[in-house]
DNA sequence: TTTTTATTCACATGATAATGTGATTGGCAG
DNA sequence: CTGCCAATCACATTATCATGTGAATAAAAA
């Protein structure tokens, strides 16, 4: 039986969601209030859900400052966001903060229960056009120069055998060469990056220093 | 009409999912080829696809090289990844390349058709384990939770210094112990990690996954 | 108290890795 | 055209690792 909280200012919104969720037999969802505050005095006295669904824009205390005081405190209660925000700050914000989902408002019930088992069974339910969002922080970010590899492609790709714990034989067959090949590929990658064990390489290969 | 192209080097799969997606009336999928390099040769020749489904072990060239190679020439090509790799590694390395979306192999087709239209429309279709590691990756502030290590703390030792690229006799002299005490601890840890060489505990270390 | 568990050490053997030496091929640059 | 280099393969030797078996001690848990 998964616990639910929602804070949620609109009383429309929070009712709907709290008779829809406390109806479903696998879930309960017996409290649900329109602020941070309220459902800090609420943690106190009884016993913490296990998915809180939280609103950003609040009377008080906003959402994403609660996700953190309320994380701290109870680290184990998984928060999710739901919110008609989609501006990349407060989502970076919430993911921050602490947030282990971030749904928009217009999502549908059935999909914001799936979302709720998704999340506790260790998934990261996000709408569409939030994860396209937190996809393209990442192609921003890319101005990081490696550190002038030197090595040719076949090397990095016995560097990525040798990273995926293979053995000589293994990365053999893998590219379908020798295994002397192999050996004498690791003997110019050694003398290239000045090493002289697989554990060097593996350990230089994942610190991102190829 | 949604023209679809893969790049995996399993027949199998690459025929399966090929037979699936051009049954659909709404897509079409007529390339379906094993190496990034047979992909840019089609590239040259006949009118690029919408959507790439692509593996990221291949022969040749990796998928996550073939991301940034393709994107460069085709920046309206949408790159959706399917493989069996989770680790956060490749996960940031092929959305920095310029990924759309992440898939899992074990995705049914159904979900795959649904992930094509999704990211067609605008989302990012991830997996719910990948959407939870690219959100990890926010959360770097707070202490994430490691999968509890169960080893002991003289066999975290041991496995520094394997990650520092010590052999067992330096291991040895700088926990001023016997090689052979140094030899039991690595055994018990191979037995706790599931592996079998420094290989695979160094990579497991450095990828956070002890 | 009895039983695990962590830590320590020893001996032994087959497997794998590290290193040396040498050689062939095909592409590219001077 | 020629030398350089990436990539391929072979053979050989020593070093290191992986694994099995066995055991002692002290501390923690049952």
């Amino acid at each position: 039986m998964i616990k639910i909280g929602i804070v949620e200012d609109n009383v429309k919104i929070r009712n709907l969601i709290q008779r829809y969720l406390d109806m479903q037999k696998e879930m309960s969802c017996s409290v649900a209030v329109d602020s941070v505050e309220e459902m800090l005095d609420h943690l106190k006295k009884f016993d913490a859900p296990d998915v809180l669904l939280m609103d950003i824009q609040l009377p008080g205390m906003s959402g994403i400052e609660g996700i953190g005081i309320i994380k701290k405190e109870y680290p184990d209660i998984e928060i999710l966001m739901l919110t008609v925000y989609h501006d990349s700050h407060k989502i970076f914000d919430s993911l921050v903060a602490g947030a282990s989902g971030y749904l928009l408002k217009h999502t549908s019930l059935p999909e914001i229960k799936e979302s709720i088992e998704n999340l506790v069974t260790g998934g990261a339910p996000m709408s569409p056009q939030i994860a396209r969002k937190v996809i393209q922080y990442f192609k921003k970010s890319e101005p990081q120069q490696k550190p002038e590899s030197n090595l040719t492609s076949r090397e990095q790709d016995i560097v990525n055998g040798l990273v995926d714990g293979l053995s000589y034989k293994l990365i053999a067959d893998r590219y379908d060469i020798s295994i002397d090949t192999v050996r004498a590929h690791i003997r110019n990658i050694y003398k290239k990056l000045h090493v002289n064990s697989k554990a060097e390489v593996i350990a230089k290969s994942l610190r991102g220093e190829i």
